[in-house]
DNA sequence: AACAGAGTCAACCGCAGCTAA
DNA sequence: GTTAGCTGCGGTTGACTCTGT
């Protein structure tokens, strides 16, 4: 299923992620964000290239996303996209909170593109693009019927990072995804700090998550620049989770 | 049990677009 | 206006699993 991990000319690594590997690239984006996806597997300690870490963290680290498999309202609201969007997968994407571009192109390949065919006999449903949202998805999913009791502003539904919105997404609906992941949340994200862009990203290759998660506790670690695409996330998990 | 072909999906590749110098 | 660096996107690949024979 996955590649073979191997080492390419530059001594970069390829293929399948370990665990391990997993494990650090969450702590650092975690503790510093993505400040910098090329700059970032060196400081991490990871013989990545930015490009992998950048993936493995959208479409697999990322908090907020769901994986398995999809409604029946997902598949009907990926088919709808597709005949508005095409293959705007990441358009479908921040329709779709939980799952990634990447899942949405592979569901639809190997699985709705059949349907699609078949479907076409029939007269297609033609819709404005602005009849397409998710707060039009009906969902047995905890996430999507939450979201309709929370909808999102405007601008968070129109604009802004695909993941941005899973995350407040995931806020709006009351998801606690500290207590879904207590390992993966870190307190005092909310607590400013003022060098962060100078505060040295040292390479963390004895990083021990529980230390870091306790000292993180304790408040020692506060970033104000969060720059990461689940800012508002993280800050609101980390609120929660305190206030829990 | 053994094999072949089909299906699945994580990961890679290359390009386009954006931004800063 | 040009160039370089970086990010994000969509298409594709290929290792692994499943299913049928």
């Amino acid at each position: 299923m996955v590649r073979t991990p191997c080492f390419d000319k530059n001594g970069l690594k390829k293929g399948a992620w370990s665990k391990e590997e997993d494990d650090k690239l969450k702590a650092y984006i975690q503790r510093y964000g993505n400040w910098n996806w090329r700059q970032l597997p060196k400081f991490a300690g990871l013989s990545r290239c930015g490009k992998s870490c950048r993936l493995r963290w959208m479409n697999y680290l990322r908090p907020g996303l769901k994986h398995g498999s999809y409604s029946k309202q997902e598949e009907d609201l990926i088919l709808k996209l597709y005949d508005e969007l095409g293959t705007k997968w990441s358009a479908m994407a921040e329709k779709l909170p939980g799952r990634t571009d990447n899942e949405i192109k592979n569901y639809w390949h190997t699985y709705l593109k059949k349907r699609a065919k078949s479907s076409t006999k029939q007269t297609p449903v033609v819709r404005q693009p602005d009849e397409i949202s998710a707060e039009n998805v009906v969902s047995d999913s905890p996430v999507e019927q939450t979201s309709k009791d929370y909808p999102l502003p405007q601008e968070q539904a129109s604009s802004g990072s695909v993941s941005s919105t899973y995350c407040d997404y995931a806020v709006f609906s009351g998801i606690n995804w500290a207590a879904e992941e207590s390992t993966d949340c870190f307190g005092s994200f909310s607590q400013p700090i003022e060098n962060f862009w100078t505060e040295p990203f040292l390479v963390d290759t004895s990083f021990d998550q529980s230390d870091f998660l306790s000292s993180s506790m304790e408040g020692e670690f506060m970033l104000s620049h969060y720059y990461c695409d689940g800012n508002e996330f993280f800050n609101q998990s980390m609120q929660e989770f305190q206030a829990t």
